[in-house]
DNA sequence: ATCAAAATGTTATAACATAACGATCCAGTC
DNA sequence: GACTGGATCGTTATGTTATAACATTTTGAT
């Protein structure tokens, strides 16, 4: 069996329960203004990988400020640091953390269909990439892995559909 | 031990000899143009990933041709049908492929000082991504798994440095 | 109140990528 | 040789993502 510490979607906590940019915010000490908190909490609620520029257009109308590109770019450079969001390279595009984390080896479901993203951490991949690297002699910083395909709620739409 | 199946920088051959485009072409039945061609050979010469606008730059005098943007990544594009060429998300660039493949697990280790890239071949990553995406129910396409950080020689020069 | 750090505003531009449509090249066929 | 279909390329324009540079405002501590 795998070490699936996350199997729900990234925008859940494990036991199903959305975290509030306030428990965060509690947990970590931390002071989120309100750009960084209305990105956080509307990824939260889309659960699946949003670009800077869809970020602007959705927000607009809902706060005080302008949100210009390098307003959205420096707010999510901070939840990145954070750990309370990941950029997802395949898609330039950005998707709340299953929980706040840094630096271990997450790997990322995305689906084609839906845009559904699953975060996971597994200990069996990052071994596998850290011994990997260590025969190259390589040391290893930011690791990137994202998997793209179908998810098991298309998949079985898929089947539907054709079984008709 | 691991399956690492291939230990050189991306643009040689394990035997460390570069391959010519005509020997690919021979052996695969296919018809390269200048454009596809030439950039398929700067990309071996130069061994690390180079994004499409440096290509641009970088062919424009050895060229009889204009090379815009679509013509660029129309070349782009083909040679990564033939997996001669993989994108590096990470850096929105290029890479020769160590040998032409298709729709594997392939990693690259990429490091952020020199821009050296290596690509393996890991059946034991395949294998846990496999058991992770069967755990979801999810049905993987496209595997992307850059990791970045510092190669051996980076490494060594950087100790050596910090010795004086 | 004063100050320093953090966040944001503003303007402009860099860097990456594709749409749309016409022209050309080239191998195989008549 | 002329014809033809498919692949490639030219050209123009535009869309999309990301950052540089510098001014201003907000925030929180002293
Ligand atoms: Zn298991
Ligand atoms: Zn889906
Ligand atoms: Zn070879
Ligand atoms: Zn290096």
């Amino acid at each position: 069996m795998n070490t699936l510490l996350q199997r729900k979607p990234a925008h859940q906590c494990p036991e199903g329960r959305p975290l509030s940019a306030e428990e965060v915010c509690a947990e970590r000490g931390l002071q989120l203004s309100e750009v960084q908190r209305s990105i956080l909490e509307y990824l939260w609620r889309r659960g699946q990988p949003v670009g800077a520029y869809g970020l602007m257009r959705e927000l607009k109308g809902t706060l005080t400020r302008q949100l210009s590109p390098p307003t959205v770019y420096r707010a999510l450079e901070f939840l990145q640091k954070e750990g309370l969001v990941a950029r997802i390279e395949t898609k330039n595009a950005f998707v709340a953390c299953a929980r706040p984390h840094r630096n271990r080896a997450y790997v990322y479901f995305i689906c084609d269909t839906c845009g559904a993203s699953v975060e996971i951490e597994s200990a069996e991949i990052e071994a596998q990439v850290a011994h990997d690297a260590a025969f190259l002699g390589f040391r290893i910083g930011r690791r990137v892995i994202e998997l793209e395909g179908t998810c098991a709620d298309c998949l079985s739409r898929e089947a539907a559909n054709a079984g008709c």
